[in-house]
DNA sequence: ATAAAAATTGCAATACAGTTGCATGCTGTT
DNA sequence: AACAGCATGCAACTGTATTGCAATTTTTAT
């Protein structure tokens, strides 16, 4: 498993400290998304700056993306499924829970077009869907 | 025209004092939305806490929603057309300018079911388009 | 019209996420 | 071992959001 971790910094050309492979362990189990200071919570070994950093460097190598979770908070979760299909910065679907707070990524979801006043050029889109999540609603 | 500010205040029962009637003024003048730093820099005869309450309470109350931009900034907008049809906490699309950085309502759009998973229940989407605006694409 | 009550406002202060600079420490190289 | 380069921790600073409280304005009841 270490092994692993390991090698899929390396293939970002991410050095691979303690501190970046524990972090991205972390985020592999992690079955949503995270802030800067919940994670600095569940791993309380490193400094926040440093965690602040690390994340910085996985997002601008493409290993995580930046999630804005529609109220305000940052937070960070691996790339997955439609970022590797290259889909990186084109279009998010997130789904926010009320209760618990958590944001996950949702499975890549067919947007139609937005149709737009004349002359705006479209770059990105983010669908931030909020309600309940499983786990809150039983 | 202070008519009409006047009576929408206190239709929505809201004390039409000078400081809540100037920044209703603005805010029907403004063609997109505006964050509270920025409406303390265009009417600075208030106090940057009375413009915070004051948005609030028209939030409270119904005459303006909150917008997240979707770069972290909160920025506030009167309610318009879906707002007005009680669509206020359902659905909202909303552009982004990369370079003037203003986020402008879009006239409501389309944008059908998303799938959920399993036991995901979705109360409110917002969908925020990022691009280039009119006025800047020139 | 006036006084009391209630609501609004301004100032000061706090909370907290995000961010930067710098000194220290660790790693790998010659 | 000495050095260079990157990583880390600490302190400090920025900017937004938020609260408490005293002062002021507005409303309400006489």
């Amino acid at each position: 498993m270490k092994q692993e971790v390991e090698s899929m910094l390396k293939s970002k050309e991410i050095n691979p400290t303690v501190n970046r492979m524990l972090v991205l362990d972390y985020l592999l189990e992690l079955k949503s998304s995270i802030s800067l200071t919940d994670l600095e919570l569940s791993l309380e070994s490193f400094d926040r700056v440093t965690l602040y950093r690390t994340l910085k460097t996985f997002e601008e190598r493409g290993l995580v993306h930046k999630i804005e979770d529609g109220m305000g908070i940052t937070k960070f979760a691996i790339c997955q499924d439609s970022c590797k299909a290259g889909m990186h910065h084109d279009l998010h679907v997130h789904f926010y829970c009320h209760n618990c707070k958590q944001t996950f990524c949702l499975p890549k979801t067919q947007i139609p077009e937005v149709k737009l006043p004349e002359n705006y050029q479209r770059q990105e889109m983010e669908l931030i869907v909020k309600g309940i999540c499983s786990a809150c609603a039983k």
